[in-house]
DNA sequence: TCCAAAAGTTAGGTATGCCTAATTATTTAT
DNA sequence: ATAAATAATTAGGCATACCTAACTTTTGGA
Protein backbone atom coordinates (compact mmCIF):
# COMPACT_ATOMS: atom_id res chain seq x y z
CA UNK A 1 0.00 0.00 0.00
CA UNK A 2 0.95 3.56 -0.28
CA UNK A 3 1.93 5.94 2.60
CA UNK A 4 0.81 9.39 3.22
CA UNK A 5 3.47 11.51 1.19
CA UNK A 6 2.79 9.19 -1.25
CA UNK A 7 -1.20 9.87 -1.20
CA UNK A 8 -0.23 13.72 -0.60
CA UNK A 9 1.96 14.02 -3.74
CA UNK A 10 -0.73 11.82 -6.19
CA UNK A 11 -3.49 14.08 -5.05
CA UNK A 12 -1.44 17.72 -5.45
CA UNK A 13 -0.54 16.24 -8.89
CA UNK A 14 -4.14 15.52 -9.48
CA UNK A 15 -5.47 18.47 -9.09
CA UNK A 16 -2.83 20.31 -10.79
CA UNK A 17 -3.47 18.40 -13.77
CA UNK A 18 -7.01 19.05 -13.73
CA UNK A 19 -6.96 22.64 -13.43
CA UNK A 20 -4.27 23.15 -16.33
CA UNK A 21 -5.36 20.36 -18.53
CA UNK A 22 -1.61 19.49 -18.80
CA UNK A 23 1.89 17.94 -17.12
CA UNK A 24 2.19 19.46 -13.27
CA UNK A 25 5.78 20.78 -12.93
CA UNK A 26 8.16 20.59 -9.91
CA UNK A 27 7.55 24.42 -8.77
CA UNK A 28 4.03 23.61 -8.98
CA UNK A 29 3.80 20.48 -6.99
CA UNK A 30 6.69 22.09 -4.18
CA UNK A 31 4.48 25.14 -3.97
CA UNK A 32 1.65 23.08 -3.80
CA UNK A 33 2.32 20.72 -0.58
CA UNK A 34 5.01 23.29 0.58
CA UNK A 35 8.20 21.40 0.77
CA UNK A 36 11.57 22.76 -1.39
CA UNK A 37 11.95 21.48 -5.14
CA UNK A 38 14.43 19.12 -4.39
CA UNK A 39 12.56 17.14 -2.37
CA UNK A 40 9.67 17.35 -5.51
CA UNK A 41 12.36 16.30 -7.80
CA UNK A 42 13.42 13.50 -5.66
CA UNK A 43 10.12 12.41 -4.80
CA UNK A 44 8.53 12.28 -8.26
CA UNK A 45 11.12 10.06 -9.59
CA UNK A 46 10.19 7.77 -7.11
CA UNK A 47 6.67 8.08 -8.10
CA UNK A 48 7.49 7.41 -11.18
CA UNK A 49 9.69 3.98 -10.59
CA UNK A 50 6.40 3.17 -8.33
CA UNK A 51 4.47 3.62 -11.93
CA UNK A 52 2.01 6.44 -9.95
CA UNK A 53 3.05 9.21 -12.27
CA UNK A 54 4.98 9.57 -16.02
CA UNK A 55 7.78 11.68 -15.65
CA UNK A 56 10.16 13.31 -17.93
CA UNK A 57 13.31 15.16 -16.76
CA UNK A 58 12.41 19.21 -17.19
CA UNK A 59 8.89 18.16 -18.42
CA UNK A 60 6.88 17.65 -15.35
CA UNK A 61 4.67 15.31 -14.72
CA UNK A 62 1.35 13.29 -15.10
CA UNK A 63 -1.00 11.10 -13.36
CA UNK A 64 -1.01 6.96 -14.64
CA UNK A 65 -4.41 5.37 -14.30
CA UNK A 66 -2.95 3.64 -11.06
CA UNK A 67 -1.83 6.89 -9.67
CA UNK A 68 -4.94 8.47 -10.40
CA UNK A 69 -6.93 6.11 -8.94
CA UNK A 70 -5.58 6.63 -6.07
CA UNK A 71 -5.64 10.26 -6.40
CA UNK A 72 -9.26 9.88 -6.93
CA UNK A 73 -10.05 7.46 -3.91
CA UNK A 74 -8.01 10.33 -1.43
CA UNK A 75 -10.29 13.19 -2.75
CA UNK A 76 -13.31 10.97 -2.21
CA UNK A 77 -12.15 10.78 1.16
CA UNK A 78 -11.22 14.34 1.70
CA UNK A 79 -14.62 15.34 0.51
CA UNK A 80 -17.06 12.85 2.21
CA UNK A 81 -15.25 13.78 5.27
CA UNK A 82 -15.74 17.75 4.84
CA UNK A 83 -19.33 16.70 4.27
CA UNK A 84 -19.33 14.51 7.61
CA UNK A 85 -17.81 16.74 9.49
CA UNK A 86 -20.28 19.44 8.56
CA UNK A 87 -23.80 18.09 8.42
CA UNK A 88 -23.04 15.53 11.33
CA UNK A 89 -20.91 16.66 13.21
CA UNK A 90 -21.22 20.38 12.89
CA UNK A 91 -18.01 21.76 12.24
CA UNK A 92 -17.80 24.54 10.16
CA UNK A 93 -16.47 25.79 6.89
CA UNK A 94 -13.17 26.98 7.31
CA UNK A 95 -12.54 23.70 10.10
CA UNK A 96 -13.04 20.89 8.27
CA UNK A 97 -10.19 21.04 5.41
CA UNK A 98 -7.52 20.38 7.89
CA UNK A 99 -9.42 17.82 9.85
CA UNK A 100 -10.19 15.88 6.28
CA UNK A 101 -6.14 16.50 5.12
CA UNK A 102 -5.45 14.13 7.92
CA UNK A 103 -8.25 11.91 7.74
CA UNK A 104 -7.82 11.17 4.38
CA UNK A 105 -5.23 8.74 4.69
CA UNK A 106 -6.27 6.88 7.69
CA UNK A 107 -9.77 5.76 6.67
CA UNK A 108 -10.43 2.26 5.24
CA UNK A 109 -12.64 1.55 1.96
CA UNK A 110 -14.96 0.33 4.80
CA UNK A 111 -15.36 3.00 6.79
CA UNK A 112 -15.72 5.46 3.72
CA UNK A 113 -18.49 3.21 1.98
CA UNK A 114 -20.16 3.63 5.58
CA UNK A 115 -19.69 7.55 5.32
CA UNK A 116 -20.93 7.32 1.92
CA UNK A 117 -23.79 5.68 3.12
CA UNK A 118 -24.91 7.34 5.70
CA UNK A 119 -24.89 10.91 3.64
CA UNK A 120 -26.53 9.16 0.95
CA UNK A 121 -24.39 8.68 -1.46
CA UNK A 122 -23.85 12.46 -1.90
CA UNK A 123 -22.39 14.02 -4.94
CA UNK A 124 -21.03 17.38 -3.97
CA UNK A 125 -18.91 17.78 -0.81
CA UNK A 126 -19.63 21.55 1.15
CA UNK A 127 -17.11 23.75 -1.13
CA UNK A 128 -19.30 22.23 -4.48
CA UNK A 129 -16.64 20.30 -5.31
CA UNK A 130 -17.79 16.57 -6.86
CA UNK A 131 -17.26 13.47 -4.94
CA UNK A 132 -15.78 10.26 -6.73
CA UNK A 133 -17.74 7.19 -6.22
CA UNK A 134 -16.46 4.11 -4.36
CA UNK A 135 -15.46 3.05 -8.18
CA UNK A 136 -13.36 6.38 -8.24
CA UNK A 137 -16.42 7.69 -11.08
CA UNK A 138 -16.70 11.53 -10.47
CA UNK A 139 -20.27 13.02 -11.15
CA UNK A 140 -21.36 15.14 -14.12
CA UNK A 141 -20.39 18.48 -13.60
CA UNK A 142 -21.36 21.64 -15.24
CA UNK A 143 -18.59 23.98 -16.82
CA UNK A 144 -17.92 27.06 -14.33
CA UNK A 145 -16.51 29.96 -14.49
CA UNK A 146 -13.89 31.83 -11.88
CA UNK A 147 -16.07 35.00 -10.65
CA UNK A 148 -12.58 36.95 -11.58
CA UNK A 149 -13.50 36.25 -15.64
CA UNK A 150 -17.49 37.30 -15.20
CA UNK A 151 -18.35 40.27 -16.59
CA UNK A 152 -19.99 42.61 -14.04
CA UNK A 153 -24.03 43.84 -14.56
CA UNK A 154 -24.55 40.19 -14.02
CA UNK A 155 -26.00 37.99 -11.09
CA UNK A 156 -24.32 34.41 -10.67
CA UNK A 157 -24.79 31.96 -8.04
CA UNK A 158 -21.70 30.36 -6.61
CA UNK A 159 -21.37 27.06 -7.28
CA UNK A 160 -17.69 25.89 -6.10
CA UNK A 161 -15.22 27.71 -3.61
CA UNK A 162 -11.76 26.66 -3.67
CA UNK A 163 -10.90 26.19 -0.33
CA UNK A 164 -7.09 27.12 0.02
CA UNK A 165 -7.12 29.29 3.39
CA UNK A 166 -8.80 28.88 6.84
CA UNK A 167 -8.55 32.39 6.75
CA UNK A 168 -10.40 33.07 3.56
CA UNK A 169 -13.17 30.87 4.29
CA UNK A 170 -13.97 32.41 7.35
CA UNK A 171 -13.81 35.84 5.37
CA UNK A 172 -16.19 34.41 2.70
CA UNK A 173 -18.53 33.09 5.37
CA UNK A 174 -18.10 36.81 7.58
CA UNK A 175 -19.59 38.52 4.26
CA UNK A 176 -22.39 36.05 3.74
CA UNK A 177 -20.68 33.96 1.06
CA UNK A 178 -21.93 29.81 0.96
CA UNK A 179 -21.90 27.51 -1.83
CA UNK A 180 -25.12 28.64 -3.93
CA UNK A 181 -25.24 31.94 -2.63
CA UNK A 182 -26.57 34.91 -5.08
CA UNK A 183 -25.02 37.22 -6.13
CA UNK A 184 -24.99 40.22 -8.22
CA UNK A 185 -21.40 41.48 -9.66
CA UNK A 186 -22.04 45.45 -9.94
CA UNK A 187 -18.20 46.37 -11.15
CA UNK A 188 -14.52 45.85 -11.29
CA UNK A 189 -11.52 48.56 -10.72
CA UNK A 190 -9.01 48.72 -13.85
CA UNK A 191 -6.64 49.64 -11.13
CA UNK A 192 -6.31 46.23 -10.19
CA UNK A 193 -8.99 44.59 -11.31
CA UNK A 194 -10.90 44.61 -7.87
CA UNK A 195 -14.62 43.34 -7.52
CA UNK A 196 -17.58 44.81 -6.14
CA UNK A 197 -20.57 42.46 -5.51
CA UNK A 198 -23.86 42.92 -3.94
CA UNK A 199 -25.10 39.98 -1.37
CA UNK A 200 -28.45 40.83 0.72
CA UNK A 201 -27.99 44.34 -0.86
CA UNK A 202 -24.83 44.87 0.61
CA UNK A 203 -21.66 45.68 -1.38
CA UNK A 204 -18.54 44.28 -0.85
CA UNK A 205 -15.15 44.36 -2.79
CA UNK A 206 -13.60 41.42 -3.48
CA UNK A 207 -9.98 41.19 -4.57
CA UNK A 208 -8.97 39.43 -7.95
CA UNK A 209 -7.12 36.90 -6.65
CA UNK A 210 -10.09 36.31 -4.20
CA UNK A 211 -12.29 35.61 -6.96
CA UNK A 212 -10.06 33.47 -8.69
CA UNK A 213 -11.46 30.86 -6.11
CA UNK A 214 -15.11 31.51 -6.55
CA UNK A 215 -16.94 29.59 -9.64
CA UNK A 216 -19.97 30.50 -10.31
CA UNK A 217 -22.65 30.07 -13.06
CA UNK A 218 -25.53 32.64 -14.37
CA UNK A 219 -28.74 32.84 -12.25
CA UNK B 1 3.69 18.46 19.36
CA UNK B 2 4.04 14.68 19.26
CA UNK B 3 4.02 12.36 16.29
CA UNK B 4 2.08 9.12 15.93
CA UNK B 5 4.55 6.44 17.15
CA UNK B 6 5.36 8.66 20.05
CA UNK B 7 1.80 7.95 20.70
CA UNK B 8 1.65 4.56 20.53
CA UNK B 9 4.44 4.15 22.42
CA UNK B 10 3.26 6.10 25.49
CA UNK B 11 -0.30 4.99 24.99
CA UNK B 12 1.30 1.07 25.27
CA UNK B 13 3.54 2.15 27.74
CA UNK B 14 -0.02 3.09 30.01
CA UNK B 15 -1.31 0.58 29.55
CA UNK B 16 1.17 -2.05 30.87
CA UNK B 17 1.98 0.29 33.65
CA UNK B 18 -1.89 0.38 34.25
CA UNK B 19 -2.51 -3.47 34.06
CA UNK B 20 0.76 -4.86 36.30
CA UNK B 21 0.65 -1.33 38.61
CA UNK B 22 4.82 -1.32 37.79
CA UNK B 23 6.89 -0.09 35.57
CA UNK B 24 7.07 -2.01 31.91
CA UNK B 25 9.51 -3.87 30.69
CA UNK B 26 11.15 -3.18 27.09
CA UNK B 27 10.06 -7.31 26.18
CA UNK B 28 6.81 -6.12 27.23
CA UNK B 29 6.55 -2.64 25.13
CA UNK B 30 8.33 -4.61 22.32
CA UNK B 31 5.80 -7.42 22.17
CA UNK B 32 2.95 -5.09 22.29
CA UNK B 33 3.89 -2.75 19.43
CA UNK B 34 5.34 -5.69 17.44
CA UNK B 35 8.72 -4.65 17.06
CA UNK B 36 12.48 -5.37 18.15
CA UNK B 37 13.75 -4.97 21.86
CA UNK B 38 16.22 -3.01 20.13
CA UNK B 39 14.43 -0.48 18.66
CA UNK B 40 12.14 -0.36 21.84
CA UNK B 41 15.48 0.49 23.95
CA UNK B 42 16.28 3.42 21.42
CA UNK B 43 13.05 4.83 21.50
CA UNK B 44 12.29 4.34 25.40
CA UNK B 45 15.92 6.84 25.41
CA UNK B 46 14.41 9.20 23.56
CA UNK B 47 11.04 9.54 25.23
CA UNK B 48 12.85 9.80 28.69
CA UNK B 49 14.74 12.65 27.32
CA UNK B 50 11.76 14.19 25.94
CA UNK B 51 10.24 13.71 29.33
CA UNK B 52 7.72 11.45 28.81
CA UNK B 53 8.87 8.84 31.07
CA UNK B 54 11.04 7.49 33.22
CA UNK B 55 13.76 5.41 32.23
CA UNK B 56 16.02 3.67 34.27
CA UNK B 57 18.94 1.07 32.26
CA UNK B 58 17.36 -2.46 33.20
CA UNK B 59 14.53 -1.16 35.09
CA UNK B 60 11.83 -0.41 32.89
CA UNK B 61 9.73 2.34 32.54
CA UNK B 62 6.98 4.76 33.89
CA UNK B 63 5.30 7.39 32.86
CA UNK B 64 5.17 10.91 33.83
CA UNK B 65 2.77 12.83 34.25
CA UNK B 66 3.08 14.57 30.54
CA UNK B 67 3.15 11.33 28.97
CA UNK B 68 0.33 10.07 31.34
CA UNK B 69 -1.43 12.99 29.99
CA UNK B 70 -0.89 12.63 26.02
CA UNK B 71 -1.61 8.70 26.85
CA UNK B 72 -4.83 9.36 27.95
CA UNK B 73 -5.74 11.60 25.45
CA UNK B 74 -5.01 9.28 22.90
CA UNK B 75 -6.99 6.28 24.64
CA UNK B 76 -9.78 8.91 25.06
CA UNK B 77 -9.62 9.25 21.21
CA UNK B 78 -9.26 5.76 20.66
CA UNK B 79 -12.44 4.55 22.99
CA UNK B 80 -14.48 7.36 21.43
CA UNK B 81 -13.81 6.57 17.93
CA UNK B 82 -14.53 2.84 18.75
CA UNK B 83 -18.01 3.95 20.40
CA UNK B 84 -18.73 6.29 17.33
CA UNK B 85 -18.32 3.53 14.60
CA UNK B 86 -20.19 1.18 16.53
CA UNK B 87 -23.35 3.39 17.30
CA UNK B 88 -23.22 5.96 14.35
CA UNK B 89 -22.13 4.27 11.14
CA UNK B 90 -22.77 0.75 12.01
CA UNK B 91 -19.57 -0.92 12.16
CA UNK B 92 -19.26 -4.24 13.94
CA UNK B 93 -17.31 -4.98 17.13
CA UNK B 94 -14.00 -6.57 14.99
CA UNK B 95 -13.77 -3.60 12.49
CA UNK B 96 -13.97 -1.03 15.04
CA UNK B 97 -10.32 -1.19 16.73
CA UNK B 98 -8.42 -1.19 13.81
CA UNK B 99 -9.75 1.87 12.59
CA UNK B 100 -9.52 4.03 15.37
CA UNK B 101 -5.46 2.53 16.09
CA UNK B 102 -5.23 5.14 12.59
CA UNK B 103 -7.87 7.75 13.44
CA UNK B 104 -6.78 8.17 17.43
CA UNK B 105 -3.46 9.68 15.53
CA UNK B 106 -5.23 12.57 13.59
CA UNK B 107 -8.15 13.71 15.33
CA UNK B 108 -7.85 17.13 17.14
CA UNK B 109 -9.03 17.96 19.99
CA UNK B 110 -12.24 19.98 18.62
CA UNK B 111 -13.31 17.04 16.50
CA UNK B 112 -13.35 14.75 19.37
CA UNK B 113 -14.96 16.54 21.69
CA UNK B 114 -17.75 16.96 18.94
CA UNK B 115 -17.80 13.29 18.87
CA UNK B 116 -17.46 13.13 22.66
CA UNK B 117 -20.52 15.56 22.75
CA UNK B 118 -22.47 13.58 19.72
CA UNK B 119 -22.66 10.77 21.74
CA UNK B 120 -23.60 12.10 24.85
CA UNK B 121 -20.25 12.49 26.52
CA UNK B 122 -20.31 8.37 27.46
CA UNK B 123 -18.18 7.25 30.11
CA UNK B 124 -17.51 3.59 28.61
CA UNK B 125 -16.44 2.06 25.09
CA UNK B 126 -18.10 -0.43 23.33
CA UNK B 127 -15.63 -3.26 25.01
CA UNK B 128 -16.37 -1.67 28.69
CA UNK B 129 -13.04 0.40 28.72
CA UNK B 130 -13.64 3.60 31.05
CA UNK B 131 -13.15 6.63 28.20
CA UNK B 132 -11.08 9.83 30.12
CA UNK B 133 -13.29 12.78 29.76
CA UNK B 134 -12.03 16.41 28.15
CA UNK B 135 -9.17 16.78 31.00
CA UNK B 136 -7.87 13.12 31.24
CA UNK B 137 -10.13 12.09 33.90
CA UNK B 138 -11.36 8.35 33.95
CA UNK B 139 -14.82 7.40 35.19
CA UNK B 140 -15.58 5.38 38.21
CA UNK B 141 -14.85 1.59 37.81
CA UNK B 142 -15.85 -1.50 39.66
CA UNK B 143 -12.92 -3.87 40.32
CA UNK B 144 -13.17 -6.46 37.83
CA UNK B 145 -11.98 -9.82 37.98
CA UNK B 146 -10.54 -12.17 34.85
CA UNK B 147 -13.10 -14.97 34.24
CA UNK B 148 -10.05 -17.01 34.17
CA UNK B 149 -9.78 -16.32 37.87
CA UNK B 150 -13.90 -17.02 39.08
CA UNK B 151 -15.23 -19.90 40.89
CA UNK B 152 -17.61 -22.13 39.22
CA UNK B 153 -21.25 -22.41 39.30
CA UNK B 154 -21.60 -18.84 39.44
CA UNK B 155 -23.22 -16.26 37.25
CA UNK B 156 -21.62 -13.41 36.16
CA UNK B 157 -21.95 -10.58 33.77
CA UNK B 158 -19.09 -9.21 31.31
CA UNK B 159 -18.11 -5.61 31.91
CA UNK B 160 -14.90 -5.26 29.51
CA UNK B 161 -13.28 -7.53 27.14
CA UNK B 162 -9.80 -6.75 26.20
CA UNK B 163 -9.93 -6.22 22.71
CA UNK B 164 -6.75 -8.11 21.18
CA UNK B 165 -7.70 -9.84 17.92
CA UNK B 166 -10.55 -9.32 15.68
CA UNK B 167 -10.53 -13.13 15.31
CA UNK B 168 -11.38 -13.09 18.81
CA UNK B 169 -13.76 -10.56 19.26
CA UNK B 170 -15.60 -12.71 16.15
CA UNK B 171 -15.28 -15.71 18.09
CA UNK B 172 -16.72 -14.34 21.06
CA UNK B 173 -19.48 -12.70 18.80
CA UNK B 174 -20.05 -15.59 16.88
CA UNK B 175 -21.43 -17.71 20.82
CA UNK B 176 -23.05 -15.01 22.04
CA UNK B 177 -20.39 -12.77 24.76
CA UNK B 178 -21.37 -8.91 24.15
CA UNK B 179 -20.53 -6.77 26.69
CA UNK B 180 -23.51 -7.23 29.61
CA UNK B 181 -24.07 -10.46 28.71
CA UNK B 182 -24.78 -12.70 31.57
CA UNK B 183 -23.32 -16.18 31.27
CA UNK B 184 -23.44 -19.32 34.15
CA UNK B 185 -19.52 -20.53 34.71
CA UNK B 186 -20.28 -24.41 35.20
CA UNK B 187 -17.06 -25.58 35.39
CA UNK B 188 -13.35 -26.04 34.53
CA UNK B 189 -10.96 -28.51 33.72
CA UNK B 190 -8.07 -29.23 35.77
CA UNK B 191 -5.97 -30.53 32.78
CA UNK B 192 -5.43 -26.95 31.42
CA UNK B 193 -7.74 -24.74 33.32
CA UNK B 194 -10.26 -24.82 30.15
CA UNK B 195 -14.21 -23.26 31.34
CA UNK B 196 -16.96 -24.36 30.51
CA UNK B 197 -19.56 -21.28 30.08
CA UNK B 198 -23.25 -21.38 29.52
CA UNK B 199 -25.16 -18.69 27.54
CA UNK B 200 -28.95 -18.68 26.92
CA UNK B 201 -28.61 -22.43 28.15
CA UNK B 202 -25.71 -23.45 25.57
CA UNK B 203 -22.44 -24.43 26.78
CA UNK B 204 -19.24 -23.39 24.89
CA UNK B 205 -15.62 -24.14 25.98
CA UNK B 206 -13.37 -21.08 26.77
CA UNK B 207 -9.75 -21.68 26.85
CA UNK B 208 -7.78 -20.11 30.05
CA UNK B 209 -6.18 -17.61 27.53
CA UNK B 210 -9.35 -16.37 26.09
CA UNK B 211 -10.68 -16.13 29.56
CA UNK B 212 -8.36 -13.77 30.76
CA UNK B 213 -9.75 -11.30 27.88
CA UNK B 214 -13.11 -11.07 29.82
CA UNK B 215 -13.43 -9.22 32.69
CA UNK B 216 -16.87 -9.90 34.64
CA UNK B 217 -18.54 -8.94 37.77
CA UNK B 218 -21.23 -11.60 40.00
CA UNK B 219 -24.85 -10.78 38.78
C1' DT C 1 27.50 -19.26 44.99
C1' DC C 2 28.01 -19.43 40.38
C1' DC C 3 26.70 -20.10 35.73
C1' DA C 4 23.60 -20.43 31.96
C1' DA C 5 19.47 -18.53 30.13
C1' DA C 6 16.80 -14.57 29.59
C1' DA C 7 16.42 -9.75 29.32
C1' DG C 8 18.22 -5.56 27.85
C1' DT C 9 21.48 -2.58 25.45
C1' DT C 10 24.81 -1.15 21.90
C1' DA C 11 26.78 -1.19 17.28
C1' DG C 12 26.20 -0.78 12.72
C1' DG C 13 23.09 -0.46 8.96
C1' DT C 14 18.69 0.62 5.98
C1' DA C 15 14.63 3.25 4.07
C1' DT C 16 12.01 7.41 3.93
C1' DG C 17 11.39 12.08 3.26
C1' DC C 18 12.90 16.17 4.01
C1' DC C 19 16.67 20.26 3.71
C1' DT C 20 20.36 23.82 1.52
C1' DA C 21 23.83 24.80 -1.85
C1' DA C 22 25.76 23.94 -6.17
C1' DT C 23 25.11 22.79 -10.86
C1' DT C 24 22.76 22.25 -15.25
C1' DA C 25 18.94 22.97 -18.51
C1' DT C 26 15.41 25.79 -20.43
C1' DT C 27 13.11 30.05 -21.35
C1' DT C 28 12.81 34.96 -22.17
C1' DA C 29 14.04 39.39 -23.48
C1' DT C 30 17.17 42.22 -25.81
C1' DA D 1 21.72 34.78 -31.28
C1' DT D 2 22.96 35.25 -26.87
C1' DA D 3 23.04 36.44 -22.04
C1' DA D 4 20.50 36.72 -18.00
C1' DA D 5 16.80 34.97 -15.44
C1' DT D 6 14.18 31.15 -14.13
C1' DA D 7 13.30 26.30 -13.48
C1' DA D 8 14.86 21.86 -12.44
C1' DT D 9 18.15 18.55 -10.94
C1' DT D 10 22.05 16.68 -8.36
C1' DA D 11 25.13 16.43 -4.36
C1' DG D 12 25.67 16.01 0.24
C1' DG D 13 23.34 16.10 4.75
C1' DC D 14 20.06 15.26 8.60
C1' DA D 15 16.25 13.19 11.56
C1' DT D 16 13.22 9.43 12.43
C1' DA D 17 12.21 4.89 13.24
C1' DC D 18 13.05 0.68 12.16
C1' DC D 19 16.22 -3.86 11.69
C1' DT D 20 19.85 -7.90 12.96
C1' DA D 21 23.86 -9.34 15.33
C1' DA D 22 26.90 -8.83 19.04
C1' DC D 23 27.60 -7.78 23.62
C1' DT D 24 26.41 -6.92 28.65
C1' DT D 25 23.61 -7.20 32.69
C1' DT D 26 20.33 -9.50 35.52
C1' DT D 27 18.16 -13.44 37.38
C1' DG D 28 16.89 -18.00 38.77
C1' DG D 29 18.07 -22.62 39.39
C1' DA D 30 21.50 -26.39 40.71
MN1 LIG E 1 -10.73 20.45 1.50
MN1 LIG F 1 -3.54 14.96 3.32
MN1 LIG G 1 -9.54 -0.79 20.73
MN1 LIG H 1 -2.48 3.81 17.08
Amino acid sequence: MVNISTEDYLKAIYQINTEKNEAATTTEVACKLDISKAATTEMVQKLSERGFINYEKYKGVELTDEGKKIALQILRRHRLWELFLIKVLGLTWSEVHDEAERLEHTTSDLLINKIDEYLGFPDFDPHGSPIPDKFGVLPEMPALTPLSECDTGISYRIMLVNDASNELMNYFTSIGIELKTELYLSGRLDFDRTLFIEINGIRHPVTEKMAKHLFVEKV
